[in-house]
DNA sequence: TGACGATAGGTGTTCAAACACCTACATTGC
DNA sequence: GCAATGTAGGTGTTTGAACACCTATCGTCA
């Protein structure tokens, strides 16, 4: 049994083209992936942005990383960067200090309990990626992967 | 030239799954998709679910919707349908009219303005569509949709 | 027929997203 | 050395999203 979009939403005009046929289906699918995820991490109060800012904290470790190059390597657009780190600084997921070197630039630092927290979220989240792509065969997710690294080539 | 995600957001680990390295793809795929597309509605002043609301209204035409049927079939999740309803109403996009037969209901439906306006953002829509994914072939696309509709089947 | 649960819709409130604007510092070129 | 420009970050304010809660109406079954 297949649920293609149209029967999804129901909807009655069939597609203009195939490219929006994509384009809708491509985004009805990640909205579908996210809900899931912003649904587990709720359960332990991070939003899906903080929880990307720690995740790309922790690959950066010690280093620290600066708001701007945070905000270009996050999955979503995150316009407000300073007062995401504002809230993610008070609950004590990360600490700011300001580089000595470039007085105009503020490092942001993932903190142990920071760390703790995203650790713990490895586990649930790849349980999470497994029940949602699972059944799908490694030839089929390396070529899903493959086309919409295509699709982003004209973005 | 083809650029990973990986690249892209400059992950220095790899992924820990292909399910995973496809759901960041998918969302991240998807993020830039509607970015692009929220800006082209928001010069018309339209916001994407807003947008979404006028769609499904035009396609039911005369008969209206009522506002739990809506949000079922929108795009994206809506939890606040009245007050976007109250925003479209207020905007002269649409009307709502209380269920004679069915009290509790009240059926939406787009007005002349709101279709015109509907109207007027399919060429662009499209082009934007053709700009975005245009460069895959219709092989690419079928197959993008069949993986897209098959990863749905277990959300 | 009238109480009860189910369903449709609305409201109140809180918090975050978005946008424009502003300040501080660094860099460059004269 | 200093004005001009660019870059990094913060702030003020408005609007919308999200959540829980509330009201009105319908259907049904004792």
């Amino acid at each position: 049994m297949t649920t293609s979009l149209r029967d999804d939403i129901q909807q009655r005009a069939a597609f203009t083209s195939l490219e929006q046929e994509a384009s809708l289906n491509l985004i009805r699918t990640a909205t579908q992936l996210t809900d899931s995820i912003d649904l587990l991490l709720k359960q332990k109060g991070l939003g899906p942005g903080q929880y990307n800012v720690l995740r790309i904290l922790r690959g950066a470790e010690a280093d620290g990383i600066c708001r701007n190059d945070l905000r270009d390597r996050m999955l979503t657009r995150m316009p407000d960067m300073t007062r995401l780190l504002d809230r993610m600084e008070e609950a004590g997921l990360v600490v700011r200090t300001r580089d000595v070197d470039d007085r105009r630039m503020v490092l942001a630092r993932i903190t142990p309990a920071g760390r703790k927290l995203v650790d713990e979220l490895d586990g649930p989240t790849e349980e999470l990626h497994q029940r949602q792509l699972g059944h799908l065969t490694d030839e089929q997710l390396r070529t899903l992967i493959d086309l919409l690294t295509l699709v982003r080539q004209r973005v």
